[in-house]
DNA sequence: CAAACAGTTGAACAATTATTCAACTATATT
DNA sequence: AATATAGTTGAATAATTGTTCAACTGTTTG
């Protein structure tokens, strides 16, 4: 099956299109980064790791600061922990999470100046 | 209502979410910012901002690309167009996509910094 | 003008996903 | 040991979303 049969195109710009094929990258990578962006593509989860960026929180006291249920909050921090994204630690019944790395708080920042232009 | 009462909880570190609490954006903001993550939270849509980083491509092209229908490709064109992320021209039966500024590779480039670590 | 092609669009369908609810574990307190 | 609280979990539900399909618009060419 050649592409142009998939795509239903007859007259396509080859050179152009197979210089871009040269620079594209491995399908699984792709998965990964829009994995990796979906995270962000989620007004609680932004919220949460916005709020970690100040201070090291406990799943009750980001329940509190949202105005959700912990278990809302903590199905979202356990999305937020498989990308890597925050980090926890346990002390007595409290669990406190904070930001994994500085990549988060450059990856919203970044979203927050295409926004505001 | 109280907060407590949303989020069901007795001891919450106040002095911390009230801090906290004045760093926060308005709900505004961050479904907005999450919209825009959105865009680069599908595979598809990651793949055409990628590919429009090295040249503008036509419909045609980007679908001989991605190996994808020329429908599927103009639906997430649409999306990408709505949150200002590429921009087009029209050249007789063409049209023309590119990325409608450099915010697009940094994010991704930040993206996959992230990935490869 | 008619045929061919690039591109768009809306509806439909399947798949994904965010929150709720109830039940559960584990730690702390009395 | 019993109770209370912090947190997690799985199933269920509702909402969102990506692709397909068919029909459509607009431009080009013979």
């Amino acid at each position: 099956m050649t592409d142009e049969s998939v795509c239903q195109c007859d007259h396509i710009h080859e050179t152009e299109v197979s210089n871009t094929k040269k620079t594209m990258l491995k399908d699984d990578d792709y998965i990964a980064l829009s994995t990796l962006y979906k995270m962000f593509a989620d007004p609680t989860r932004i919220k949460l790791l916005h709020a970690l960026e100040k201070s090291e929180l406990c799943v009750c006291d980001l329940a509190a600061l949202l105005g959700m249920t912990k278990s809302a909050i903590s199905h979202q921090l356990k999305a937020l922990k498989l990308s890597d994204l925050v980090k926890f630690r346990k002390e007595g019944q409290n669990v406190y999470y904070s930001l994994a790395d500085d990549h988060v708080k450059l990856i919203i920042d970044m979203g927050l100046e295409h926004i505001n232009e």
